[in-house]
RNA sequence: GCCGGCGUAGCUCAAUCGGCAGAGCAACCGCCUUGUAAGCGGUAGGUUGCGGGUUCAAAUCCCGCCGCUGGCUCCA
């Protein structure tokens, strides 16, 4: 018999195999370790045949790619044990995300945690079965059929644009799914489910709401401890947990998202605060404060009254509307308008360190990074529209200055085009949307698109950072506004002697200086560079008669600019050192007879030890070097 | 706002089945006079988030509210 042969090409190599092997035969032989294959670029599972010549790659579960189908399995797994316990249950969906996966159910009752457990040990029973994970096609109609009743799954099948859509199936699952999955059940090593949350179906609050079950799941049991490990020491950097424990802010029970600072939170925010107005100065900014409470008339001037009622407070005064301001821009208009504007002053930059109130839903609080008053870093830039590509290139470079080279931080960017609810035509959108992607392109920057996330006035480019756990939040932010400027009736004087409508950008680099101080706390773990710490250095007094010398000590490193304070308290050297450490102090200074007597400073660094020994004018000029290094340990 | 979990001393956490609210750290007082990450002893600290209910008896069980928290939605 002649057994026709087809060529596979794999990395480095070719083979020969019989037509219509399929690739788990191939892998068997070349790649043991493997849970799946690109063939021809396409992902597909190892069942697939071969019946002709084919480029072939195979990926194993060490690979991104072969990751994701192994989360993805794994929440397969899941829905599976949830339909075996709860027969009721209705599926939605179940991706797989970053560490791990999710998969939301529509059931009578929430999930409890005790349920999740048994959730779990029903899964180790189907991994320790290694059910084959089966792939088959089928058109429409006959999947609507297989899926009847199953209201979220109908709603996906009858979205999907071919007319054939594709199941999987392991043991007595059946599941809608464009796969690949791994070739069975026990390809899972190490998988943990970690939560329960209410989810809306499709993120809608008016539709139903589901029970989304959280898991993680890793190619080893060791690397699942590791990145339970990494969560724990997260936490120990939350910014909530070391805000309290350094004593920078706090928030109480009698002012819900309205944070406190305490007196070193002030010294950490201050020196923010005067980072960003040199930085601004030297880039042509000028300071403007605007009121916190405004007519209420100004508010419907602006738009906000009709697209941003829901997040503004509202008061009285006098019998009269006022509103609290949630933005500043109607501010800054105002200040605009107070005389007429030449061309020859464009680019006009008028920044405000602006205190805005906004209702946030109550669910959404969370320590500094969301909070109902926060304070921006805005600016207000009135120009030409020729001015418009070079003005935002300037911005952006202001925000990569300070997050990258200052502060060493990744960020992501994001341009969020217009939403349902906006105000403007198409056009003016369509022209503010192309000029932020122009910038963008320029300089050369990798984005990506938000799809009707702009603010209601105008599109924008987003900066979000990360927090301890991964999360990202919003910082930076640049709209282009054509629309504010109208309602306002806003004017320059031209070349031409005629007035013209200017344009306008709303900005913020840091974004809420809250936030952006909680960024700060986490990034750094608490231990802030020098130029930040609160407290900069503190001077540890060996025995009781130490203490009138470091008292004086202190006085004369403070009249240096250092900021210094003094633990004299009568207990031994190693207490005061471990105490200064907790508190992230950059430098210890040890007196005790030997200092007092010699003059000179025994230095301990909080990351590098004991240093020795060194004059006081070393230990100043070392300070001030480091500061102005803003650099970290 | 919605779904779940949680709320005990300033902080971290105990308190068996519903049976006298407890410990460590911090604070305060005293002893020690201290040399590079926690010296010793003592004192004080609580309407168990708030309000109802069940019970002979509630931190514990039930209901409502407030707050925190993980998500969803929203957003700097």
């Amino acid at each position: 018999m002649n057994m026709s042969m087809v060529k596979v090409m794999l990395p480095g190599e070719q083979v020969q195999v019989p037509q219509d092997s399929t690739l788990a035969q191939v892998a068997e032989q070349l790649a043991p370790g493997a849970v799946a294959a690109r063939l021809n670029g396409e992902l597909v599972d190892l069942t697939h045949p071969l019946d002709q010549d084919a480029k072939v790659e195979f990926i194993t579960v060490a690979s991104p790619e072969g990751l994701e189908i192994l989360r993805h399995s794994t929440a397969h797994v899941m829905a599976q044990a949830v339909r075996r316990l709860f027969p009721g249950a209705r599926l939605a969906i179940g991706p797989a995300i970053e560490n791990g996966f999710y998969y939301d159910f529509d059931v009578p009752e929430p999930f409890s945690p005790d349920d999740l457990t048994r959730i779990e040990e029903e899964m180790e029973g189907i991994i320790k079965a290694d059910l084959p994970f089966k792939r088959q096609e089928l058109d429409k109609g006959k999947a609507l059929g297989l899926f009847a009743g199953e209201e979220y799954k109908e709603e996906l099948i009858e979205e999907l644009p071919d007319e054939s859509v594709t199941i999987y199936s392991q043991g007595e699952f059946v599941d809608l799914c464009r796969g690949p999955h791994l070739p069975g059940t026990g390809h899972i090593k190490a998988f943990k489910l970690v939560n329960v949350a209410g989810a809306y179906w499709r993120g809608d609050s008016s539709r139903p709401m589901l029970q989304r079950i959280y898991g993680v799941a890793f190619p080893t049991q060791e690397e699942l401890a590791e990145h339970l490990y990494m969560l724990e020491e997260a936490a120990k950097r939350d910014h909530r947990r070391l805000g309290r424990e350094l004593d920078l802010f706090s928030i109480h029970e009698e002012g819900p998202g309205f944070p406190f600072f305490h007196p070193k939170g002030m010294v950490l925010r201050n020196l923010l605060e005067d980072f960003w107005r040199e930085e601004h100065a030297k880039r042509g900014y000028k300071e403007i404060q605007t009121p916190i409470i405004l007519s209420e008339q100004l508010w419907r001037q602006s738009g906000h009254w009709d697209h941003y009622q829901e997040n503004m407070y509202f008061t009285k005064i006098d019998d009269a509307a006022y509103a609290i301001k949630p933005m500043n821009c109607p501010g800054a208009m105002l200040v605009y308008k107070e005389r007429l504007h030449s061309y020859r002053e464009f680019p006009l930059r008028l920044a405000e360190m602006g205190l805005v109130h906004r209702h946030e839903l109550s669910g959404v609080l969370h320590g500094l990074m969301r909070v109902r008053c926060f304070t921006q870093d805005d600016a207000h830039i009135f120009m030409l529209p020729s001015q418009i590509k070079d003005e935002i290139m300037g911005i952006i470079d202001l925000v990569d200055y300070i997050y990258r080279q200052v502060f060493g931080f990744e960020y992501r960017v994001e341009l969020s085009t217009r939403p349902e609810n906006s105000m403007g035509s198409d056009e003016v959108w369509e022209r503010a949307t192309t000029a932020l992607q122009e910038a963008l392109k320029s300089r050369q920057m990798e984005f990506t698109v938000n799809e009707g996330d702009g603010a209601f006035y105008g599109p924008k480019i987003d900066f979000h950072l990360r927090d301890c756990l991964g999360r990202t939040w919003q910082c930076g932010t640049i709209q282009l506004d054509f629309l504010m400027p109208e309602r306002f009736d806003l004017v320059y004087v031209g070349e031409d002697g005629e007035r013209h409508r200017p344009v306008m950008i709303h900005r913020v680099v840091l974004g809420s200086i809250e936030r952006f101080i909680g960024i700060l706390i986490e990034h750094y773990a608490g231990a802030f560079p020098l130029w930040l710490a609160p407290v900069q250095v503190r001077l540890l007094a060996v025995g009781e008669r130490h203490s009138e010398y470091v008292l004086g000590l202190e006085k004369k490193l403070s009249g240096c600019g250092i900021r210094v304070e003094s633990d004299v308290r009568s207990e031994k050297v190693g207490y005061k050192i471990r105490d200064a450490q907790m508190q992230q102090v950059p430098y210890m200074i040890v007196v005790g007879d030997k200092e007092v007597e010699s003059g000179m400073l025994s230095v301990r660094h909080r990351r590098q030890g004991d240093l020795g020994v060194m004059s006081v004018d070393e230990f100043v000029q070392r300070v001030e070097k480091e500061s102005r290094s803003k650099q970290g340990d």
